[in-house]
DNA sequence: GTGACCTTGTGAAACGGTGCACAAGGGGTT
DNA sequence: AACCCCTTGTGCACCGTTTCACAAGGTCAC
């Protein structure tokens, strides 16, 4: 069996994307290197977990000196395959779905909306930006025709294991969840799911502790 | 020094509002109890792990049976805080920030939008919801007056910093961070951030890794 | 070329979280 | 009242992640 040539830790992926952001910012400033500690800095990472993280993709930096930015920032991009520029359909155009189809920040990191989709005949044709929203049964021929690989669920929750089911179906093997449903989906499924009043509900717990124990806080 | 009776960790913390949610559904479905087994189910979270986060609330369950869906539901939400209904203020009304505030599920989670807040002047006065968009430079009398404890951001990436400065300043203790900029708080500020390109980023990788390398995949 | 300085890269220890496996202990049935 | 069945609650071993601390190894000044 082939051993991957080394398997980057999940926590670390998670972060990936937190440096070559702050990467681009640095790229901006002109900014020709950047020690760990900096990075740390500005990503509100420690200094120790950016340097063994970089040292998972690979040997880019100069001991004395730091990282160059664009390598580093090169590197990572490789790593997270936003040269791609991934196609992306989001289903279900409510307040949500108008609001990421409108998000201006995804091209800059590799992703480029492809297609709209809801299921409600009135919102056909309607146009967000640049696209024109299709009706949802239009979902396998978008798929296969603009290669799309990542989907993004915006529905009602009673509308999103569905949805889910069309996109598996289509061949759609990464999904971002944006209702409150748990997915039911295939093994070699990746789903993430983003759910704002859970954010909010963890916000909410702590606050409450804190009010009634004012003594025990948790730093950030 | 006094210990807290019990401090519940983290990562449990994270997933209580998973299984405030899947009770809700529970009581719908008027269902007298549950089990570890079938609210693992319904939560995507394993049945040991399930058993483990509620015995850190307390002994609710009943051996042989289960756990009564409505008392346990209650105690989640009182451990969440939930029966505060906390007034939330929202600091960006562009295209997120409209969807948060037209967003129904939060009321139901224990929160309640107080207020709408923009820094531009043609947005003073517009309507969104039952709420009218007030300038952000009344954020002191506004967290003052409705006793706001929880902030969201939605501004773009180079305002989010001074928002969060003037919402510390005014007194709140917990923000919820939908820019991509990394803020500097004081360390008594719980603030959590939800960017959305990051985890379409983290899929693109997974993505990425699983076309390169066909045999090795996560499963969800 | 030599030495002082600086920052990386990484063993190794500490930590928090997960999951197994099973004893403890209610409820129902006869 | 005795027994069986079922599910909880938890001790414990394991695993991934974080953090510390320092040797390795560049650069720069002289």
């Amino acid at each position: 069996m082939v051993v991957p040539a080394r398997r980057i830790p999940d926590a670390t992926v998670a972060r990936l994307p937190l440096y070559h952001r702050g990467l681009l910012e640095l790229v901006r400033a002109k900014r020709p290197t950047v020690s760990s500690e900096e990075l740390a800095d500005a990503t509100g990472v420690n200094a120790a977990k950016v340097r063994k993280d970089l040292s998972y993709l690979g040997t880019y930096g100069t001991r004395g000196v730091g990282y160059d930015v664009e390598n580093l920032l090169h590197q990572i991009g490789r790593e997270l395959g936003l040269t791609e520029n991934w196609p992306v359909v989001i289903v279900g155009i409510g307040n949500l779905g108008r609001a990421l189809a409108a998000y201006g920040g995804f091209s800059a990191r590799g992703f480029r909306i492809a297609a709209l989709l809801d299921a409600d005949p009135e919102k056909t044709g309607v146009k967000v930006g640049q696209l024109q929203v299709r009706p949802t049964s239009e979902l396998p021929r978008v798929v296969a025709e603009l290669h799309v690989a990542i989907g993004i669920i915006a529905t009602p929750g009673h509308a999103a294991q569905g949805v889910a089911d069309q996109l598996v179906e289509a061949g759609v093997h990464s999904i971002l969840n944006f209702s409150p449903s748990v997915l039911n989906v295939p093994e070699d499924v990746a789903v993430r799911r983003v759910d704002l009043a859970v954010e909010l509900q963890i916000l909410g717990f702590y606050q409450h502790h804190r009010d009634e124990h004012p003594g025990a806080i948790a730093g950030s």
